[in-house]
DNA sequence: TATTTTACCTGAGGGC
DNA sequence: TGCCCTCAGGTAAAAT
């Protein structure tokens, strides 16, 4: 499932194909894909068809791509046929940096459960899910499709105006500029964002009256994290999931906060967690994390520290995997 | 106001 | 073989 490390990859693999790039023709194959954009905006592909994408920017599992102004040719031939936009000839203007590319809209993207984002040539056969077709013109790679692809319709499209930080840092990963899209600015910073504040989450913890568990995912606490990542950290920091907030002592709150990066950090470097064909970078290749899981999906199998049988709970109309040896409420 | 529960959604897999 | 049911879980709205 995607969380912080899979749509880190995501991004990473999508910024240098959409940087510069121009966005030569948008297909909305479901509008189930758009449930995140405002209607009364406009259309999603009439907006976006001419715009220059900046670059591709991440908090937590909310991607964004910061969009430039419209290019001279938007409005000199944008057609719309059944949902498509096409702009006729090359608009791709390689370089061109004008007072009005500062950023006031990007495009917004959350892949939900099982979304994906696909990079592909220019007339690519779409794939059974797709929803969503970006078609791109890029100074250097040339015509280049994105496709978003999801097959349980969790995820959306948007775009989304841009609103400043309140602390004045960088809104996300990938970006200097201190904005975030509307629908993130509630979303708390990553534990791997620089300007993450360790200090506020702790006291935050000690304010809740809610356990562990569900702080972590409270993604207005600490964003990033989903049910995977909760019990991996929560095992590693030797936590159980039903614990209090308010009874973490400072020490085991920093403990897991540690654990929580450690874990989002070592699932980065390997590319993710793929279960299924649910998750895949950019290229549609799989993750290794899941053969370095120690709690997650491991019920009936022993704790890889202590021995005990890791046993999976129902939490949250899902699951929680835990070792009832070694994570203890204290 | 703070916290918890529910709806949304589709395909895989199990049981009959 | 085919039908029905359960399960997976991130977000936001609704309920408590």
């Amino acid at each position: 499932m995607p969380e912080l490390p899979e749509v880190e990859v995501v991004r990473s693999g999508l910024a240098p194909a959409v940087t510069d790039a121009v966005i030569t023709g948008v297909d909305v194959l479901d509008e189930r894909a758009l449930t995140r954009h405002d209607r009364v905006r406009g259309d999603f592909a009439t907006l976006l068809t001419g715009r220059r994408m900046l670059g591709a920017a991440r908090r937590g599992k909310f991607l964004w791509v910061p969009l430039g102004s419209v290019s001279g040719l938007t409005g000199t031939g944008a057609t719309a046929v059944s949902g498509r936009t096409t702009v006729p000839g090359s608009i791709a203007v390689p370089g061109a940096t004008a007072a009005s590319d500062a950023p006031g809209e990007a495009i917004l993207l959350h892949l939900g459960m099982s979304g994906q984002v696909l990079l592909r040539e220019a007339g690519t056969p779409l794939e059974r899910h797709a929803r969503v077709r970006l078609s791109l013109e890029h100074p250097v790679h040339g015509e280049l499709a994105v496709h978003f692809v999801d097959q349980r319709t969790f995820g959306s499209l948007a775009l989304d105006t841009l609103v400043a930080t309140p602390d004045g840092a960088a809104g996300g990963f990938g970006v200097d500029l201190c904005s975030v899209p509307s629908q993130v600015a509630h979303i708390a910073r990553d534990p791997l964002d620089p300007a993450f504040d360790d200090m506020r989450f702790f006291a935050a913890l000690r304010a809740r009256r809610t356990t562990v568990k569900r702080a972590l995912l409270d993604q207005t606490l600490i964003s990033g994290v989903g049910n995977i990542y909760a019990d991996e950290a929560l095992w590693a920091a030797r936590v159980h999931f039903e614990q209090p907030t308010a009874s973490l002592s400072s020490r085991k709150a920093r403990e897991l906060l540690a654990e929580v990066r450690a874990v989002l950090q070592k699932a980065l470097a390997e590319g993710g967690t793929s279960f299924d064909a649910q998750y895949v970078n950019v290229n549609g290749a799989a993750g290794y994390f899941a053969h370095s899981l120690n709690a997650y999906g491991r019920q009936g199998q022993a704790c890889a520290r202590c021995g005990g049988t890791i046993v999976r709970a129902t939490f949250m109309n899902r699951s929680s995997h835990y070792c009832p040896r070694c994570q203890r409420v204290r």
